[in-house]
DNA sequence: CGCGACTCCTGCCGGC
DNA sequence: TGCCGGCAGGAGTCGC
């Protein structure tokens, strides 16, 4: 489900809600998620007071006064926060209840999510080796060009790594390569600099007004406060396989890239 | 090291 | 209406 956007939209949907606020306690009705939540995680919470919400990639890092809480939404997961006492769904598997007398739920059927403490938190294995942020100074088309010498990968799958950048899921690396006009199929190695340039500008772009629109929504996502994301209305080629193009009027393509769908415009993308 | 295939899991949608 | 195959917003791991 969330791409940086969506993982933004639920941090910020979620922070003035657990902010300061003390974790009474913590209840894991299914530990069986990407990797087993370890059986200590209620006895090291319980008791911490919320400190910090921040995003690294697509994790939501929880920064308490005890360890910080290393989250990650999967496909499918999503945040949420409900009065204490309500019922719980079959895929609600955490619940973190606060001494305000709400509860920070966390869904997710398919169980591709995950859920770590740390206690440094960005020297944790799955995050230490991870590439820059998107939106940072750091990530631009000279490094991008940089890191893509040798590459014979395709330029889709290299942007959709996340040892070169973080962030960008299968929706907005589609997005991007349309507005900067690159083939998807398009060898890393074999794209000029120039491209890389406006690539770089487009990535910022797509994920800034996506974040502005509260995400992303194709079925199933709703930010902490429950609102669906409306950037769907704005996506120019992904899963809009058939219908024409808004700048050529050239008919929307997709094929399998990776085990991913691509979606592009064969008149616009070259 | 780079790359491609495979894998985890449930829900939903379209086609027959 | 009901069943079945295919596909889904992620990403670690393995084999070459």
């Amino acid at each position: 489900m969330p791409e940086l956007p969506e993982v933004e939209t639920s941090r910020r949907g979620i922070e003035p809600w657990i902010l300061h606020t003390t974790i009474n306690k913590v209840v894991v009705r299914d530990r069986r998620l990407r990797w087993p939540v370890a059986k200590d995680v209620e006895r090291r919470l319980q008791g911490q007071i919320v400190e910090a919400v921040d995003r690294r990639a697509k994790y939501l890092l929880i920064r308490t006064s005890g360890d910080t809480i290393i989250l990650h939404l999967g496909m499918t997961g999503s945040l949420f926060i409900v009065d204490q006492g309500a019922p719980a769904g079959i895929h609600d598997h955490l619940d973190f209840e606060l001494d305000s007398g709400k509860v920070l739920r966390f869904r997710d059927p398919r169980r591709f999510g995950s859920f770590h403490l740390s206690s440094k938190p960005l020297a944790h294995p799955l995050l230490s080796k991870l590439g820059p942020e998107p939106l940072g100074d750091e990530f631009n088309g000279t490094y991008l060009w940089r890191k893509s010498r040798g590459r014979t990968v395709s330029i889709k799958q290299f942007i959709m790594n996340a040892q070169i950048v973080v962030g960008v899921g299968n929706i907005y690396a589609s997005e991007s390569l349309f507005l900067a006009g690159i083939n998807p199929k398009r060898a890393a190695g074999r794209t000029a600099r120039h491209r890389y340039d406006a690539l770089a500008d487009a990535i910022k772009d797509i994920l800034s007004r996506a974040i502005k629109a509260g995400g992303t929504t194709l079925r199933d996502f709703y930010g902490g406060d429950g609102e669906p994301g409306y950037f769907k209305q704005q996506l120019e080629v992904y899963d809009r396989e058939g219908e024409h193009c808004r700048c050529c009027n050239t008919i929307i393509r997709s094929f399998v890239q990776g085990q991913r769908s691509t979606y592009y415009c064969k008149s616009c993308q070259t």
